[in-house]
DNA sequence: CTGTTAGCGCTTTCAA
DNA sequence: TTGAAAGCGCTAACAG
């Protein structure tokens, strides 16, 4: 590589504009002094920093990234993980918009990888994204998607700080077992039991797939509020697919066949609940006349559909950029913060919700 | 900050590994040697070159990315921009897919980032994203979401290589006014022009708001292909107002004012084509049955609702593809390749459509 | 085939 | 308050 010192030659050698040293050259200082009114570091007197941003100036001059991470050994990126999904669903974009606004607001930038693995836990034959395992690469992870666990206990065994999403986490026994950001279902199902029952509802279903660990969890808050309020949890469980729309019909299905007195169904996410007044509709059953229905999320389709689904809602921007923070906080005193930290949900009500219909 | 050659010294000062230097000494080579073997380079023999993997394996060395970067005076990491959206719909999710696996493929990582201005060309308060302006960032950009064609012109004059994707730009008149990647209305629509006539359609209505550049455009694929197939081309048009389910309610509204003959809608996209179909539900008409509806995109929404969504196909993920494979030619290739790229369209028949009720 | 060396552009002592 | 100089870890040209 040619050693160029010569700005014109550089420049007319490669795309490589001026360098601090050609800076330092105009204004007539050295290097260092340069680099501390770059830095607005202290110890430089306002007229030396007047002549340096004047050749700044007059040269074009932008600092050159790379170097500065590597004098620095740092990345001033953080690498956002999608595990294991297709693609980003509107619930994750939102956590996504979440950890961009908190990240550019502190100037750090955002590397966007996709991450799949069998979610057996097995680790055998799990490797990290390239990306995290190049040392260096980024200064920190926010693990999104669905994550096994133990690969994010073998990230953070690497050495890379990292958070991960709670609430898709499989494996997991205890909220803190890894440095997490939560959802917390308690308060927005509590908010929808409570409001079913004052329209005169006791007999509440849950439907979804509780194998499924999300499920599981706003399964066990939905049981514990209606024990609350003195009513009887009952489940339709549909734990043979993963396909939420499948979960919504089959469940309706079951239902029906069961015969069992209902006159509301909270489902286990907007997709389900959807699905569920669809399939109450093709069996001439009207939602919220005959039935009401409550969704989870509160997705962008709670106002597209009809009626307009009543759901509790998940902060996913607050979500993400509690991710975003709580990583830059771990990344700048390692070893200081650990933990779990958790945002509320709270009830949306819209027109899925109506008082049980009177069997005279 | 301290020398440290020795590697416990520089371990236990900081998490930095071990360094090509403590590689060399281990196999007892040079520097170079090592980074050749790094780098699969030729002209190692094969007994040095094992000498030296297995003094890799043995300190458990990476690569310094940011050195390798300051060195060849590249990043190979490429900017994924979402101009003036507010988060990531469907279709870019898919398009960020898209050229995520392309990049993956070839080694290179995805930087993710937002950027809004007012779209109204005027570029005097317009400043470029963070990361596109640091020099050596970023090797190139996507540009995603909508842009104004002055802006997208704006960072390629900063020497920045960048490939957009072209249907929801703002003021371009022509397909290579900037290099971009486009997909075509043009035979997706022709197909759904001749599938409804075949279904026996002469009056179809295309419903849109067609201020909006991308559903001019496609307001003109419709309008040639109707001629084509000796059919009238007839627009409503509800040009003031943004909102998609509000346009196809409007629609809706508008058409049966009118009063015209209209046994089809093909709408602008698959958010107007469902609140279409919603807005007939709601007076008592019913698709198929009394009037066909078609969308365009094929969105997931079109196998959530009911009926199932007949529509235009637009291949996202090949498109984000195409926009990475582009501008890594672009980088690799200064000013060898230009141009638009263009990806096809297709129908894809659901439910929707039905011959025309025969009106007695 | 291989070791040595001179950078890449910036930060950060250290001495003045 | 400042300049000089020594790195950061790697690549690439050059000499052997």
């Amino acid at each position: 590589m040619p050693a160029g010192s010569d700005l014109f030659l550089r420049m007319a050698w490669q795309r490589m504009g001026p360098s601090i040293a050609d800076v330092a050259k105009l204004a007539g200082v050295g290097k260092g002094t340069v680099s501390r009114v770059l830095n607005g570091r202290p110890g430089v007197s306002e007229q030396t920093a007047a002549k340096v941003r004047q050749a700044i100036r007059q040269l074009g001059y932008t600092p050159n990234v790379q170097a500065r991470r590597l004098a620095q050994n740092k990345s001033d990126l953080i690498c956002f993980v999608l595990s294991n999904r297709d693609f980003l669903h509107e619930f994750h974009s939102l956590v996504l918009k979440g950890v961009e606004s908190y990240c550019s607001k502190v100037g750090r930038d955002l590397v966007f990888a996709l991450w799949r693995y069998p979610l057996d836990g097995n680790l055998a034959s799990v490797v990290p994204p390239r990306i995290i395992a190049n040392r260096g690469s980024v200064d920190g992870a926010i693990l999104a998607g669905a994550n096994h666990i133990e690969c994010v206990k073998a990230i953070s065994k690497l050495g890379v700080p990292c958070v991960a999403f709670g609430n898709n986490l499989i494996g997991c026994t205890y909220l803190s077992e890894v440095d997490s950001v939560w959802y917390d279902e308690q308060p927005g199902t509590r908010e929808a039991i409570r409001y079913l029952a004052s329209l005169g509802h006791r007999h509440i279903r849950f439907a979804a797939n509780i194998s499924l660990p999300w499920f599981a969890r706003n399964y066990r808050a939905y049981s514990e509020a209606m024990l609350d309020f003195g009513l009887a949890p009952a489940l339709i469980a549909v734990n043979d697919t993963t396909d939420y729309v499948e979960i919504g019909e089959r469940a309706v299905q079951e239902l029906l066949d069961s015969g069992e007195p209902t006159t509301a169904i909270f489902a286990g996410n907007d997709v389900v609940a959807v699905s569920v007044i669809r399939a109450l509709a093709r069996r001439g059953l009207k939602v919220p006349r005959d039935i009401s229905v409550v969704g989870f999320d509160d997705s962008p389709r709670c106002i597209e559909c009809d009626p307009k689904l009543t759901s509790v809602h998940v902060p996913k921007e607050a979500l993400g950029a509690e991710c975003a923070r709580f990583l830059i906080e771990k990344i700048s005193a390692p070893g200081r913060v650990s933990g779990a930290r958790v945002v509320s949900t709270h009830l949306v009500v819209r027109e899925s919700c109506a008082p049980p219909r009177q069997t005279s």
